[in-house]
DNA sequence: CCAAAAGTGTTGGTCGTACACCCATGC
DNA sequence: GCATGGGTGTACGACCAACACTTTTGG
């Protein structure tokens, strides 16, 4: 990415929205652009797709190279293809969604050479942005190339199949040990409102314990105050 | 498509998933390759991305040279990327969905030099299959590359979203007149079930006709026997 | 005991499903 | 009249939202 890009011919990019949830929000891994285009910017991470590599494995070994984590949910996003969406040159790319438990990503963040940065969504109804440290805009001059674009396709499509889908269970720091408390927190970060604590465990339990997807383990939740949560189990 | 490609790069390719709802099944417009690879394999029309086009407009204007039609409804459907998925070289595959009504595709199919053909997609509860003058299986031999997945696909979106969205109203012959026996069939067609009529009917307008989007018209249907049905109007 | 968090129960409304029935037209 | 297809009504169960209530822990 660093050289000129061969102007005859169209280059093809894959790009990762890696999303977690901390602190009740949901987050987006970004890096900061050390050069031009969009210097300064913050960036959905990616690169090339290699001649030898499909998109999907390209996907998976980038996102190996940047976190030590095996085996995060990943499901492509769509495909970009606006004429003028790099100033380089042509390039599409084909955008990627990654689950990460916000537990596992937080070591990253700080020992990578590679700059990165969390910032948390936030949707205020409409006009989803990006807020940290600093705000961030998804339609604002901050973020690079159509990158803005990108976060709020995955953002819907997120808020679209959690209600259907198991695509929550993915933000748990583990399947193996989780209660439902936590699992509600995860939908409540997506879904942007918050829900019912009784009917949100009728509607789980119903879904996933009558079909054995998750099950009660003997443990219980050690920490905090109040009354201990009984821990589940989730089985693919 | 008919000289070799170079081999150094990598090349992006827009291919289209006609369908349209024929007797009561679906099925997917699909053109007789007639030279190698995979010649005398029935294919999805499709082209090279040009360097100046995005995907969209690419697409658009595809469809517009195959068929003298207007305004159909069009979505991406997926990218594939498999590494082999093309003998000639690296070719990658934007696929899009695009869904047209039958009457208006009819008189496409005999005009036309290039050679189209129009089979029925039969979904054994798993297994779909295309079936017309002959058989062809979507994981058979008889479709060239990887298109029988990217048919699979189509129809698996298709079927995903037709209960909560209105894409099935694109297979209506007239948005301006049609009876709701008309889209029940369409319905049934996609989903490959038979509904109830009344169920049908009342869910369709308490979604449709309370928001405004459908309302009756005037007219009433004249043609055949038993009870003429009422006519609706679509409104987006 | 009190606060906090987990977990249970109840109730009213809506919605999906099955099915019986009525209406208008061609023959 | 009768077959054919359009259209209406109803009754039951499942499900969903709201909210009150009980249980178990830490301090």
């Amino acid at each position: 990415m660093h050289k000129t890009l061969a102007s005859a011919q169209i280059h093809v990019a894959v790009d990762l929205m890696i999303v977690t949830v901390r602190d009740g929000k949901m987050a987006v891994l970004l890096s900061r652009r050390p050069q031009a285009p969009c210097a300064g910017c913050w960036a959905l991470p990616g690169h090339l797709l290699p001649l030898e590599e499909s998109a999907e494995t390209a996907a998976e070994s980038l996102l190996r190279e940047m976190l030590p984590i095996d085996g995060a949910y990943r499901e492509q996003l769509f495909t970009f293809t606006d004429v003028s969406r790099d100033p380089r040159g042509r390039v599409i790319s084909i955008a990627y969604l990654v689950l990460v438990p916000w537990q596992r990503l937080e070591g990253c963040l700080t020992r990578e050479e590679v700059k990165l940065a969390c910032f948390t969504v936030c949707d205020d109804a409409k006009q989803s942005a990006l807020v940290g440290p600093e705000t961030i805009l998804l339609d604002g001059p901050q973020l690079a190339f159509d990158h803005g674009q990108i976060i709020r396709t995955g953002i819907r499509r997120l808020q679209g199949k959690i209600s259907y889908t198991d695509v929550g269970f993915h933000f748990l720091q583990s399947t193996d040990a989780f209660s439902l408390r936590e699992l509600q927190m995860i939908f409540e970060a997506v879904l942007g409102e918050e829900m019912d604590k009784s009917n949100f465990r009728r509607s789980i339990l119903a879904r996933y314990e009558t079909t054995g997807h998750i099950s009660q383990t003997e443990d219980i939740q050690k920490s905090g105050r109040g009354r201990p949560a009984v821990l589940y189990r989730y089985i693919p």
